[in-house]
DNA sequence: CTGAAAGCGCTAACAG
DNA sequence: CTGTTAGCGCTTTCAG
């Protein structure tokens, strides 16, 4: 690989001078145009590239961040939702003109996960991991620009771009209550490893009680769960006072109780209608297409690009946390409440919910 | 940010002392166990992390390989099949303890492409890029390690690692014959941009001529295409000859045969049997779930890094080319060729086909 | 066994 | 306006 002495040799001019002209940037010394050329000329017949790791090495910038997930998602988990984060954030880095680096490396400790992510290679990193997660207070600590993704953080120093969850489950929760559905179930997270599962938990919460109905959450169920797992689910929809609508905290989720539902014979929407979260392109391939609240990906990552950037350029960020106001993509799965059992009291078969 | 000179005055060491027991290698000189641990704990207290950049430009190892796609491919296409690539990559690159830096930067030529990817930040590449692409042949003048997935190559210096995509051709259009089949359409692609597609269809074709029938192909057809580029999908499974089967040269075109067939009241498989690529996660998502040829993507990519990684150590690879064969999961999309047209003569609803 | 010194390839001061 | 010089933080050879 031909070096910039190389390059600076061919022309018969000095290093600096090659790197003046070659890195292109508003040039506090004026190099004449023939000379210009000339250096170009070199850099061109030799290939020449510079050597980025020498190039950060002084001016301390990579134009690269680092996406950091959960190491346990590893797995598989959130399938369509993975995808379109990376989706998303390649191009928003496409557009701010940085690379994406996925930190796979599984580091030992926390702290040994915060030293490595400044080490260089990376200018920002954009953070999504469950909460409680040591990592953010660590990276503050450091002082390594960061923003945290999809949640918020009980630190109010953290940088955050979420969506709004709580609006989310309160605008599912009442979507449905406005097709007269009074028994709705919630599919929430067994352990609550993001402020969404809660947030949204919270919004279907607030919706029920403002009409003084009684919330009925089942806290347990992830879509790969095993059918032990999965038997409380089961059990509700096979209950003579089964829920006639089911709002899921994710479209996995909510997909598997579409399978279930047509198992046990329930036809959707007309006996159950289902909702689901974040609107992944799932949605539309299954049959009858998922009802689903769109959390605007691109906008949050997008936003949560521009603020690391900013971040990196040393601007003040003013607002640390930005509240991205979700959407609802009304599909086919919700219907309104069974004709059979009009809203209210239904003598013919009234299994005593409401 | 501590800097390893920090950390050898404060052990009082010189740093290439420091530098010895921190950088942890079979150390050609033997330094006191007692020295050591000071040195260590001077690391500790300082919260000491080497500078990645600044040991790369020495050794020139990274432990960080590169991920080229399809720039195009930023669009959502092959939604199901981006998301496994990552996610197996992951996998591979944690396991061989590497760090995978997706290229996003858009580069201008293809020469500055190659150029920059052999830059310093990374030790090599897997590529995946469409037919026909310059990078290749590019990186291989560069003598830069990398090895294209997914795709053979025609330039056989290229060291590639790919699915017997002929052989899955056959066994999907096989399968269809078994249960019966005789009028088998196959969706290609319209602009082969993978061998995967040109093979796919040739082990179609093989099928198809070993039994003497003739092959039916729409080379059109994307997942996303307009109703118009749909058209002549909708119009052969409208004609009175229509197809009793249909083989997808990947999943996401084979999921809107079956929304497709929905809408046009086919009932899966009765009425026709649907079968396509990649088992992808969606194929169990929908109902009837997809009957898919497995790709072995987590061999595959897995088999590509090993590779990798070897000639990143000038290990030298022997054979350059891997074939991993392909599997058939079998769900429930497919069914024997309908009971009112009994393979062979249909006196009663024989519309020439055959 | 240890520490000084050279240099990876580049940028950015600073004299000429 | 040019070219020389001094590092960025680390590894590694080579004298002590």
């Amino acid at each position: 690989m031909p070096t910039l002495r190389d390059v600076a040799l061919r022309a018969g001019v000095s290093k600096a001078a090659a790197s003046y002209v070659l890195s292109g940037r508003k040039t506090p010394l004026r190099i004449p145009t023939e000379t210009q050329e000339r250096i170009r000329a070199a850099a061109r017949e030799l290939g020449y590239h510079p050597n980025a790791l020498a190039r950060a090495l002084v001016t301390k910038r990579t134009r690269t961040v680092a996406l950091v997930r959960q190491h346990a998602e590893h797995l598989g988990v959130w399938q369509g939702f993975n995808d379109e984060l990376i989706r998303s954030a390649t191009q928003a880095c496409l557009r701010a003109d940085l690379d994406l680096m996925l930190r796979t490396r599984q580091a030992s400790e926390p702290e040994a996960e915060a030293a490595s992510l400044a080490d260089g290679r990376c200018d920002g990193a954009l953070v999504f991991r469950h909460l409680g997660d040591p990592l953010p207070d660590l990276l503050l600590q450091r002082n390594f620009p960061f923003v945290q993704l999809f949640s918020r953080h009980p630190n109010p120093n953290v940088p955050w771009v979420a969506c709004d969850n709580t609006a989310g489950g309160r605008r599912a929760t009442e979507y449905l209550l406005e097709l007269g559905h009074r028994q709705i179930l919630h599919l929430s997270a067994g352990s609550a490893h993001s402020s969404a599962v809660i947030e949204r938990a919270a919004g279907y919460r607030e919706a029920m009680s403002s009409r003084g109905l009684e919330p009925a959450i089942i806290p347990s169920g992830w879509e790969w769960a095993s059918d032990e797992e999965w038997a409380p689910v089961v059990q509700a929809l096979k209950s003579t006072d089964r829920p006639t609508a089911v709002f899921a905290w994710y479209d996995g989720l909510a997909l598997r109780v579409l399978r279930t539902a047509r198992a046990l014979g329930l036809r959707v929407p007309e006996d159950l209608s289902i909702i689901g979260f974040d609107s992944s392109v799932m949605c539309a391939q299954v049959d009858p297409p998922l009802t689903s609240v769109r959390q605007p990906v691109d906008e949050i990552v997008g936003t949560a690009v521009e603020r690391l950037v900013a971040q990196i350029n040393g601007e003040p960020l003013g607002d640390l946390h930005r509240v991205i106001p979700p959407a609802l993509d009304v599909r086919g799965s919700c219907g309104p409440r069974s004709q059979a059992e009009p809203v209210g009291q239904s003598p013919a078969r009234n299994h005593g919910g409401e």
